[in-house]
RNA sequence: GCUGGCGUAGCUCAGCUGGUAGAGCAGCUGAUUUGUAAUCAGCAGGUCGGAGGUUCAAAUCCUCUCGCCAGCUCCA
């Protein structure tokens, strides 16, 4: 249906500028696009309603998609006009005995269908807008318009799609960081984030979370320097593989690295004693943070850096337990996931790319663990042929958030190539040297783009145990300024991250603001709290619970802080994240 | 990196075809002492991203550069 639009696209287009050259339209997730060169023109924003005008029109004469096979050089005679088709068919097709030219009102493209059975079936769509491309994706070719459509079976999903975008806009990380006061970007250092008192609560709190987890699953931390001797990524490997990625820097004449993996040092760490089969498996855990140079068009804010943190590790191995540790470390994705309202998760197996090290037993044997481990879990997983690393075979977890956007996330990766090329050693039970297997992990994969992807799925919207201010006190007129002050003191003693606001304003502006920062826990204190000695609490989401004891709050908010809850209190339900202001 | 768009006060933005900058919010000061989403008034704040150039005159035009935004770097 999108492809057919797609056509039908193309029509509109060829009726306003009739010498258009059509390259490549394919559908994609949520639409469709064609790469089109206007010769001695473009496509100006202007020509997008007429476009979809004219796509209506069509679309409403129900015409019928023809499919008609030609040999390859009836094609080449057919389509003499259209430079990229040719260039289609002497490239790519040029193996091809016979093409297919799909016709509706008029209008033909080669293409390999299928399509819908007339034009009145391509369903609701509307022209997105124009971004630039080139034949074939390559900078050097010839540049070309690609004009996005959005299309979808029926008006309503299209529809939903559109409020789903905006929704996306409202909850863009970067604008709530900027609003919330949590990070910045500055042009002296593209690419790296500048991390505010109160994002860096929130990150501070995020390792400490997964800290803890790590802890609790048997891994032992670590930590390695960020700059090393070139000859150690030489032997790694990564300067053959990742040498356009690194930064590199010299001092007393000798080169040096800025890492951009933890796994060179933790291998370092490893080898620094002799380890008994008892040692296994080994759980070396950094929170590590890492360099990689990434070309200036990619950077994202928190979703693409050239500086981040991984909450890396590296799980050195008997063959045999490779199994039991994919297994465990399963665990500790979903359970994990779920603490921040990750249910969704989807969950890959990239198998042996075209470049590989090892052993086609080695590989089999490897995908084959990570296949069973999951199959015992009763895991449901999709396979991605040909997309595992090149020294091993790996599971991706993806995380589907609350308006319905993919993210990958966290990682395991089994590895035969590092021990190898650092000659990595165990002493089995048998007295001999054994080589251990090297499983890379990441739960949180970047910490910073973690938090981008969480901020967005709450919207900002932290519960209370990882919003970096949880409460502000707020008294009603400068008479309780005193009062505040004792509770605020309470509350720090209690650990709560609290604030006092006071400004010289009105009850309701200061509720404004607190709102505005998204802070869960408004403590409003007047003439009546200070004389009964109690608090008044007003939730984030609007509910009020009034006059009760300061330790009645600390106990209440601090037991829902340790288990991670998403409640603001208890009975009231969750907050619906939403955008709004 | 490439293509296109953008860059004006801390933030969000206005500033027509060139005549050397303006609003709201935030900030500061004062008044006000207020009970669940914006009290009032005053003050202060900008080498218009940076560097060149054209011009009597540049935020406005040109060149270069930096940064940001969208897209591309799979796909008849």
């Amino acid at each position: 249906m999108r492809h057919s639009a797609a056509h039908v696209m193309a029509q509109a287009i060829r009726e306003l500028y009739p010498n258009a050259q059509f390259a490549f339209g394919p559908e994609t997730d949520n639409g469709f696009y064609y790469d089109v060169k206007i010769p001695d023109g473009a496509l100006k924003s202007e020509d997008l309603p007429k476009i979809e005008k004219i796509m209506q029109r069509i679309s409403k004469g129900r015409h019928p998609f023809e499919k008609k096979d030609m040999g390859r050089n009836e094609a080449l005679a057919f389509f003499t006009s259209q430079e990229f088709k040719i260039k289609a068919l002497e490239g790519l097709l040029k193996d091809e005995q016979s093409v297919s030219v799909y016709t509706q009102d008029g209008f033909s493209d080669l293409c390999r269908g299928p399509h819908v059975e007339h034009t009145g079936q391509i369903g609701a769509f509307t022209i997105d807008r124009i971004a630039g491309a080139y034949w074939l994706g390559d900078s050097k070719n010839e540049p070309l318009q690609r004009v996005y459509g959005l299309c979808f079976a029926t008006k309503e999903e299209l529809k939903e799609y559109k409020t789903m975008m905006e929704e996306a806009r409202k909850r863009d990380h970067r604008e709530i960081g900027k609003k919330l006061e949590l990070f910045s970007f500055h042009e002296e250092g593209a690419g790296f984030v500048f991390w505010h008192p109160r994002g860096l609560t929130i990150f501070n709190l995020l390792i400490e979370f997964i800290r803890a987890e790590n802890g609790k699953r048997g891994g032992k931390e670590i930590k390695t320097p960020e700059i090393l001797s070139v000859d150690l990524w030489h032997k790694s490997g990564h300067y053959d593989n990742f040498r356009d990625n690194m930064y590199f820097t010299t001092a007393e004449d000798k080169p040096y690295a800025v890492k951009p993996m933890n796994c060179p040092g933790s291998i370092l760490v490893y080898k620094d004693g002799l380890h008994s089969f008892r040692d296994l498996p080994l759980r070396l855990m950094e929170i590590g943070h890492v360099h990689r140079f990434e070309l200036s068009g990619v950077l994202h804010g928190l979703f693409r850096l050239r500086a981040f943190t991984q909450d890396d590790g590296h799980i050195y191995c008997a063959q045999e337990q490779v199994e039991g540790e994919i297994s465990s470390f399963v665990d500790a994705v979903f359970s994990v996931y779920g603490v921040f309202g990750f249910e969704d998760i989807t969950v890959f197996v990239s198998t042996k790319p075209e470049h590989a090290m090892g052993s086609d037993e080695m590989w089999e044997n490897a995908t084959a663990a990570l296949k069973v481990a999951l199959d015992k879990k009763g895991v449901q997983y999709k396979i991605k042929e040909g997309e595992g690393a090149f020294y091993g075979p790996k599971i991706e977890f993806n995380v589907k958030d609350c308006i319905k956007r993919n993210w990958q996330l966290g990682t395991i990766q089994v590895d035969f190539s590092m021990p190898e090329r650092f000659g990595l050693e165990f002493v089995g039970s048998d007295g001999a040297r054994h080589r251990p297997v090297l499983l890379h992990r990441a739960v949180l994969g970047s910490l910073e783009r973690f938090l981008g992807i969480y901020i967005e799925h709450v919207a900002g919207l932290f519960p209370a145990w990882i919003a970096p201010v949880q409460a502000i006190i707020l008294p009603v007129t400068d008479n309780q300024n005193e009062y505040a002050a004792q509770i605020l003191a309470q509350l720090k003693a209690q650990g709560i991250r609290a604030e006092l606001d006071l400004a010289s304003e009105r009850l309701n502006k200061k509720i404004r603001n607190a709102q505005l920062a998204k802070i869960p826990y408004m403590v409003i204190l007047g003439e009546k709290e200070a004389e009964s000695k109690n608090i008044s609490v007003r939730l984030r989401s609007g509910e009020n619970v009034n006059e009760i004891q300061v330790s009645q709050f600390t106990q209440t908010v601090g037991g829902l802080c340790a288990s991670h809850s998403t409640l603001l209190w208890p009975e009231i339900p969750p907050q619906q994240a939403t955008a709004a202001e």
